[in-house]
DNA sequence: CGGATGGAGTGAAAGGTTTCAAGAACGTGC
DNA sequence: GCACGTTCTTGAAACCTTTCACTCCATCCG
């Protein structure tokens, strides 16, 4: 039954070691069901081709056997994988989370899995996956970049590796964007405070390095030339990272100032600062929003939950994920695919945080 | 140069075509180079035994030339793979985020990298991500498993894929596994509602088919009958999933009855149930926790910024999840491995939500 | 009854890398 | 000048699938 052919050879020394004890492969289900290696190939990738009794044989075969198809060399022959990766900024932030509900939502309609990586806002290891992705040849890739100039990132698609990029809007032409307009966003939640009658106003996000940083701040700016007032009037709290624990020391930081400089309300990057700012504001005894206001960003789940629930800048989350799969699924399948940048409107949510318990 | 040695054939339709146009090859590397196979490979796996001006050559070629090393022909030939995957239950969770955060620690200093999957509570998504981790031949998985008795699971090591289950013991001796005493967590928790004087507790969780649901309430019974009092006197309130969008449910229900039959007291079987719970009810009117009183599980961070500080079961996450990088790490490099199953101790944290303030 | 049609299965080639035994180049010591 | 080491490089096999041109057979039609 198992021919060996190597005998015929003359005295060698049997060279070669086999990598891995990883058991059947499709030759041996071939020999146990009495067929040839196309046909269980056929089994695996045309079942309609293969009449019902072979097919129910080659089926058997496998079972017994124990097979696992051998992805690498599936891969490696076809040409193609049925993966798409999405490469977040930090999975600890439900923000990101919520986005990659949509993505695998419009990956499993269209039949293909999800690797999710992060990148934990390091760029180095940013690049690292990506050239791990890129050797791995996925389908293609979903990116909240760190460093949207970085040459790697725009080198991907023109050797093959179709890019979306997620929550940032890209100058370029090589990639497709799926964002919500920050710079709008952090309008919007300036507007909403120099209404309310906030002269000083703090600004707490940070590195400086992050798109959505630095564009929700010039929107802020933005807002406050509006309003007939220099930019230089944002008190600006640079943070290390867009965390609770960074919110905390810049909680601690505001306390600390005297109340007839200490800014009357804040705006952060995002919700995780400011949860962290409200809670260690509140614990340091200041009253929100009557001795700080506090205005967050992305409207995350917890936003409403807080300790005082928080004013917000609502981004669609979901439909952000969704929108950018669907882009790139498009992009690989579709010849005559163009470039898009979707961008999203932001929307004030208001709450406890700023207006005060009615 | 170029010797195509098909030229010397009978004329014969040239057939096949090329899958796809991805850039060059080590053959092509070799060529530009102007050296062979071998030594493009020598550069790339084993830099040391190529003679710096030959390996200066070949990385210019690659550079010049775009060259992505094809991972799927490396694994295919090589046999093993450099990547874990950390196969969740809901992403949307920090809990699991902060696991995720140690495996990736403890893979990082091991050189290798870390694929997340989620499962979103769903057997068969599972099951899917699953075979599709065995297919591509990862170095081992991660899982907290939603059924731990599945059979998939079970089979998967035999195969050659070390599975390492997080967060879950098994009884059986083919998986390591960490975990943490969730009997004992739920004990906690219920010995400090009683302590407090709570008669009519709730506990609320579910599907019940999810592990960490049963223990948890299983060690909630356990603590009433150590009071002296009949397991049955736990009132169970099961949910859907273990999400903050279900405990609005649970309070919605709950602070619907009439005052005389509410629980006083509800322990819930994470803090995403224990925050939608604590929101609906403080904003249908409930004191927390002089009304009800509520203690979550998990001690994630959010717990602390809510609306009430939570009372809540605190479980190491991060070195959860190192610690079970660590173990699948040994597995699958240390030929004389044994099994193992480590449980850590939780530790129950008071905060405002039963205690009140002070 | 001859030839066309089509369904089912076959088998060799191809895909890009790694591996390893063996070869080449180049001293070195006697 | 020769055998011998070293150091570097080579070339072909092997990894496991998928693909596709082809064969084989039975059936159908005129």
């Amino acid at each position: 039954m198992s021919v060996d052919d190597a005998e015929a050879l003359p005295e060698r020394t049997r060279r070669r070691r086999a990598p891995k004890p990883h058991a059947a492969g499709v030759k041996a289900v071939a020999a146990a069901a009495g067929v040839s290696l196309g046909t269980v190939s056929n089994v695996l990738n045309r079942p309609e081709v293969v009449s019902p009794l072979t097919r129910a044989k080659v089926e058997a075969a496998m079972a017994s056997l124990g097979f696992v198809r051998n992805e690498s060399a599936r891969q490696l022959r076809a040409g193609s994988s049925r993966i798409l990766a999405y490469l977040m900024l930090d999975a600890g932030n439900p923000f990101f989370t919520d986005v990659a509900k949509g993505v695998e939502e419009a990956a499993q309609a269209a039949g293909l899995s999800v690797f999710l990586c992060t990148s934990s806002e390091d760029a180095d290891r940013e690049a690292a996956y990506l050239d791990l992705l890129e050797q791995q040849r996925v389908q293609g890739i979903l990116i909240t970049p760190i460093d949207q100039n970085s040459s790697r990132l725009r080198k991907l698609p023109s050797r093959g590796t179709p890019v979306v990029v997620v929550d940032r809007t890209l100058d370029d032409a090589e990639h497709c964007s799926v964002a919500v307009n920050d710079v709008l966003g952090g309008e919007l939640a300036i507007a909403h405070l120099l209404e309310l009658g906030h002269e000083r106003i703090a600004y707490v996000g940070g590195p400086n390095t992050i798109g959505q940083v630095i564009d929700r701040r010039d929107g802020a700016r933005r807002a406050l030339r509006t309003a007939g007032k220099p930019a230089s009037d944002l008190i600006e709290l640079t943070t290390g990272a867009l965390t609770v624990a960074e919110g905390r020391g810049a909680g601690q930081r505001l306390a600390g100032l005297p109340a007839d400089r200490r800014p009357t309300a804040a705006f952060c990057a995002n919700d995780l600062l400011a949860l962290g700012l409200l809670q260690q504001c509140v614990s340091l005894g200041l009253r929100v929003p009557e001795d700080l206001a506090i205005v967050g960003y992305d409207d995350i789940e917890f936003a409403e939950a807080a300790a005082v629930p928080l004013t917000s800048v609502r981004q669609p989350r979901q439909l952000l994920g969704r929108t950018a799969a669907e882009l790139l699924l498009d992009e690989s399948s579709n010849p005559d695919h163009e470039h898009q940048r979707v961008t999203f409107t932001p929307e004030l949510v208001v709450r406890t945080s700023t207006r005060g318990t009615l």
